[in-house]
DNA sequence: ACTCCAGTTGATACTCTGTCTCATGTGACT
DNA sequence: AGTCACATGAGACAGAGTATCAACTGGAGT
């Protein structure tokens, strides 16, 4: 199943209406490779001759990760981005130079936290780990 | 010694000037419990009454994070934010409460990344891992 | 197929954050 | 005290994101 018509199918279940922005917005999203801001999408939007509203954009992008289908992400320039995944807790590991994420699960990253909070007397409520990196494709130095 | 004099001296043995603006914004952020924002900043220096540039104040700002005297947070609702702290690498548990941030070291965080790097043939060359959640005195529901 | 209406949209104005420019000011060294 | 490069302040500017509101439309009901 694409990506989109997933992102489609939850927006169905979860009471939205599934208008024609929306569509267009999940397709959008399904098509960018890594990491994305707003405002890629709104050029992307208008370079496909999408006559959709910037505000939209933002609305849509608000509702998608409201159900997880994306996530926001804090680049380390503290650029505002976002990338698509799976609606399940998880960490991405960014590259910064193709801008491809990978998802990783919890790795006994939960029980260090739990660690943290009893030792500071703090109810640990929610955390943010975003690892950023060079993947191997981009490591690899121009092996054309 | 206090914050501001260790940023002064900070700034000082790193070649920079220890302009009036500076000792100032130097000041207001040895003030600040917890994270604060640039615009916090700016409306503290003009309750003050001193007057300081805004742009100074972002200009300061971005001298005393790139010293490693503050670091730049980015918050659950994704605004930007700084705490104080030590210019050596770290992680912060922020209180969503009363906003105070405390410092803790890497525990076994470098293992697990150095892992992750192998596993999926990233090299991981910087990482962001913020914890918030609620200190045990704002827990603590209005025990006064 | 038609109607209806709450949810949605697009245009626009607006706020806020952060940057840039440039003339003026001032640390710090001599 | 004089000098000059670094720093400042004011204001213009750019970009991100939000608010408003009239017009539109998906989809449920008939």
């Amino acid at each position: 199943m694409s990506g989109a018509a997933r992102a489609v199918e939850t927006l169905d279940r979860a009471g939205y209406r599934l208008t024609a922005p929306r569509r267009a917005v999940a397709e959008l999203v399904a098509a960018q490779e890594g990491h994305f801001t707003a405002a890629e999408l709104v050029a992307d939007a208008r370079a496909r001759r999408l006559s959709i509203g910037r505000a939209t954009i933002f609305r849509a992008l608000d509702t998608f990760a409201a159900l997880g289908l994306v996530e926001r992400v804090d680049l380390p320039d503290g650029e505002h981005a976002y990338v698509a995944c799976d609606p399940v807790h998880h960490h991405h590991v960014i590259c910064t130079v193709c801008g491809r994420s990978l998802d990783i699960e919890d790795m006994g990253l939960g029980s260090i936290l739990g660690d943290v909070g009893r030792r500071l007397g703090f109810r640990i409520t929610s955390h943010r780990l975003e690892l950023f990196g060079v993947c191997s494709a981009c490591d690899r130095p121009a092996t054309t």
